[in-house]
DNA sequence: GCCAACGTTGGC
DNA sequence: GCCAACGTTGGC
């Protein structure tokens, strides 16, 4: 059973040119709960849109999943019980979907990128997926 | 730059 | 176990 996810980041921090650029890369300090527990559900060949917050706050291209959870190891003293996955590089969006799409759609009006501002990782399901995917001109 | 939302920490 | 204080994220 395919599973449909959105990926935060910030352009600065992590940008889909720079997923370009490294055709994979692995998803990782991920320092939330919630956010961890999606990881984990993620199955290889799950798709993934990645999001940019701050500057361009919009989807801005798809990757996919390639390799399940496994630990981040924390880079100081605190190990906590963190995961991290890797993903691939699959496509920029030929029309970014920004977030005020998001929130005046009503189909997506109630994802939890529109309800739970700080949440990471998020869960799609298959039909917000295809909208997104339509809106942001990747079919 | 500000602030709302929300998670975490620590005192009691 | 509660809650105030504080830190972080992210939209505006």
């Amino acid at each position: 059973m395919a599973a449909y996810y959105i990926l935060k980041s910030e352009p600065k921090t992590y940008s889909i040119d720079q997923l370009r650029k490294d055709r994979s890369t692995n998803w990782n300090n991920i320092r939330n709960y919630q956010a961890r527990n999606f990881l984990r559900e993620m199955q290889v060949g799950d798709q993934a849109f990645i999001y940019h917050s701050n500057d361009d706050k919009a989807v801005v291209g798809l990757a996919r999943v390639i390799k399940t959870a496994y630990p981040d190891i924390a880079d100081d003293a605190s190990n906590g019980d963190w995961s991290q996955v890797d993903i691939q590089y699959v496509a920029h969006a030929k029309n970014p979907v920004p977030l005020a799409t998001f929130k005046t759609h009503p189909a997506l009006k109630n994802t939890l990128l529109v309800k739970q501002s700080r949440l990471s990782v998020i869960p799609l399901t298959k039909a917000e997926f295809q909208i997104v995917y339509k809106l942001a001109g990747l079919d």
